[in-house]
DNA sequence: GCTTATATGTTGGCGCTGTAAACTTCAATG
DNA sequence: CATTGAAGTTTACAGCGCCAACATATAAGC
């Protein structure tokens, strides 16, 4: 093993190469338009090469969705420690770093969100992925439940509520449902008066 | 014009046909399975025939989701019909005709709201079905706004965190990231929780 | 240290796709 | 009845995912 390999015919980790590539291009090309040989040719190998290092292209896919849903994790666990007292400061930043990411790549939150990798043929480690960003958003709601500040409802319907809506948020912003935010500003706004509405709630109080 | 066409090298009413026959195999190929091709021998025309009535493969699956959208709309007018004295009925209603068109086509939803149509170069009509869609929703809640029944709020707010919160069940449930209710009872179980955390909002009360 | 085996590349090819161009047929119009 | 234009067909092309056959650099065994 060599720390720089001097011949190029063997690569020397081509699998983290071509996530990289196939990250870097997916912005550009969109999900829809991002080929495994357009990738292969940006790696700078040839047309077949990837499939020494995934099954297929979904599988390829997959690895970038998965760092995706580990950066939702990541920006829960974040704002947990950024607001160690206020569960509600927690909620409303994990919601917004969960909008900002959708704002930001676009393109990833599509290829995660779309289901063209929820069907039955695809691997363990992207639902696990998933399950965890699901449960560090399920953990803030369950601080702010301890400390007593919410709705005397099963914690479930509270996560499943409030996830519901942040993605539901995500997803009509993606689908072009409500027109995209221009600026930071707009998002924020945006993300303060829908989780004002769901915290208070649409019945009169 | 003859009202039975005897000869069949001109088909007489090959536009609908085509998207007859694409509604029909959407659910068996799925959205990202179902080619132009396909759909045209389904059709019992050749494969480029669609070209004649259609400028390319989304312009015709725009005409699904347009058809799509327009089932959405009737669902929320006719849950007003039903429930003409009760706006809380009539949203709830709504949102499950929402969530049943999800659970019955979901190739359909995910064509409507994947954002494979959301591009820029998509058509006005479909944008203009789905702002029709979002309007009858919103019409929904005006109505128990004016009955005094909701929070005092902008009613865009209410509207669009409503929007959210079913839109983002559905997504989630056709994105893996819940999992599938399986019969019509835990569909309505699953709305009422949502439904119920919604209207009384997380907070305490 | 040479041979062998294996992992990791390359090339070529298959069947499929969307789409464009050129050609054909049929219905309507003067 | 001749002509025209709309609506089909055929042919063709480039790109796609994926597979099989081949090439090569590294690792392992003697």
């Amino acid at each position: 093993m060599r720390a720089r390999p001097k011949q190029n015919y063997h690569h020397g980790d081509l699998r983290n190469t071509l996530i990289q590539t196939a990250t870097l291009l997916l912005p550009q090309h969109g999900v829809a338009g991002l080929s495994l040989r357009a990738i292969a040719k940006a790696a700078g190998v040839s047309h077949a090469a990837p499939y020494r290092h995934f099954r297929d292209k979904t599988d390829l896919l997959e690895s970038i969705a998965i760092s995706g849903y580990n950066r939702l994790a990541e920006a829960c666990q974040n704002a947990e420690k950024r607001y160690p007292n206020s569960p509600q400061q927690q909620l409303f930043e994990a919601g917004m770093g969960y909008l900002s990411l959708v704002m930001e790549q676009p393109e990833l939150a599509h290829l995660m969100f779309s289901g063209m990798l929820a069907e039955e043929n695809c691997g363990e480690a992207l639902s696990q992925a998933g399950t965890i960003a699901v449960q560090s958003l399920a953990q803030i709601i369950e601080n702010g439940k301890r400390l007593g500040m919410y709705a005397d409802r099963p914690t479930e319907d509270l996560t499943l509520t409030a996830l519901a809506c942040v993605h539901g948020i995500a997803m009509m912003i993606l689908g072009g449902l409500i027109k995209r935010p221009k600026t930071k500003r707009q998002l924020q706004t945006l993300g303060e008066r829908v989780s004002n509405t769901l915290l208070l709630g649409l019945q009169k109080r």
